[in-house]
DNA sequence: CCTTAACTTGCGCAGCGTGCAAAATTGCAC
DNA sequence: GTGCAATTTTGCACGCTGCGCAAGTTAAGG
């Protein structure tokens, strides 16, 4: 029935395993996720049910809970989806580069037009939605629990544990910052200039962490209230 | 009727209004909270329904939707009411003192038995149920969201906004690792010994954020981040 | 071809979350 | 106190969720 049954030439037992059902599921799974987006785009949060993803995607309602347990679980799986590029990123730093470097270099894989695309839309819908804005926060959370296993095996099994997850979560934190700052002024403008403002936000705030917040730290006496002002960010202001 | 209605000596417009009303319906409040944990703590996640909270707590299945719109919400009240004590001290602490120093002087507020009790369980319970922990990390997120007011409110309006957002961020993910690791290693123990070391830890969080992490990029003597030493792990490792 | 395991689907059911309107409670002035 | 108005509680109904179960359907392998 099927021209590519045959059993795959690798036969590999550790890397994935392309069996017919594997990519069945994956398939599934995204069709789930797209359709979902889809729908989310079209009808608005809120005005359509299980039941119309399970249509739009060709299954059962059932058997969209076999694959995701909430509408939620769904959408955390799109924003994973965009999240586990930057860890990709981030494992393929070399090992003996510093881990904020890394994570900066990793972060600016995120700032590409094409990866960064659905999850502003994302990010859109999150703002007028609780329920999406808890799959964004498990998104976070869940990429953060990764940047703590990579981190770990980085430096070595006896790595301080609050020193790994204190980076880490500082690190996903400051990440999380740029990306919010950067969509709430400029709204889901993915022009080169935008991004390019993003990629300096990123760096910025990996700066920011690496020194240690230090700009309010070094002038004794804090210079009253009265900064040069300007509407430009550069400055630190206190 | 009630001995207590003369209208309030302040009469404050601005600060809260104590009237009856509003006492009863923060009563209830916390009648709701109070039998949540209890049936929590008694039966065990997911062995009880919303009914059965509002049972124990002496209102219909209707009213408890009327407080909180979902048993997730009731639990998250709980754990913002304990970061919400964080807040507090932060609020108190002078605007001059270094942003950093105030929020470890606010956190060190929490390593406090009486406060962490209930905190202590919520986490235990955290483990293991993925509905607790979403609601743990909205109190976590709430709790952001309000340092950066109370920070932005410091530091003024024209503040930085992605400094905020990263500082604020980077704190209480840094509170938040202190105090993973101190529960995953001392499991609910509340002993003062156990509670000094949870400070240590606050206070090893808060400067490796004021240090930028600095122990790899150059070993230029950390500020002290040996106490007296421990058991092992103080060493930075890399 | 036939068997086994994995996956899908429909069905049923307990529970959730909410709109609605009646009923109870409270605040306030007379 | 009595009565009125505003607020809160409650029961009811309804659609949706999430899951167990068992029967169908599809891939994998002898």
């Amino acid at each position: 029935m099927n021209p590519l049954s045959s059993p795959d030439v690798l036969g590999g037992s550790d890397a994935a395993s392309p069996s017919r059902r594997e990519l069945n599921k994956a398939a599934t799974r995204r069709a789930i996720a797209t359709a979902a987006l889809g729908l989310l785009r079209d009808k608005g949060v809120g005005q359509f049910t299980v039941e119309d993803i399970a249509a739009a995607a060709g299954i059962s309602r059932r058997t969209f809970f076999n694959y995701y347990s909430s509408f939620e679980a769904a959408m955390a799986s799109v924003a994973d989806g965009f999240l586990d590029r930057a860890l990709e990123q981030f494992r393929l730093r070399p090992a003996s580069e510093p881990v904020l470097e890394s994570a900066q270099a990793a972060l600016m894989a995120l700032a590409d037009p094409a990866t960064i695309a659905p999850m502003a839309e994302f990010f859109s819908l999150t703002q007028e939605s609780p329920s999406l804005a808890r799959s964004e926060l498990e998104a976070w959370d869940h990429c953060t629990s990764q940047i703590i296993d990579a981190a770990r095996e980085r430096l070595g099994p006896r790595a301080n544990e609050l020193y790994l997850r204190a980076l880490a979560g500082s690190v996903i934190s400051c990440g999380k910052a740029a990306m919010t700052v950067w969509f709430e002024e400029s709204d889901s403008d993915l022009s080169p200039a935008s991004l390019t403002r993003l990629r300096q936000y990123l760096i910025d705030a990996m700066g920011l962490l690496g020194s240690g917040f230090a700009s309010q730290t070094a002038p004794t006496t804090l210079p009253a209230t009265h900064p040069s002002d300007s509407t430009s960010s550069t400055t630190e202001r206190f």
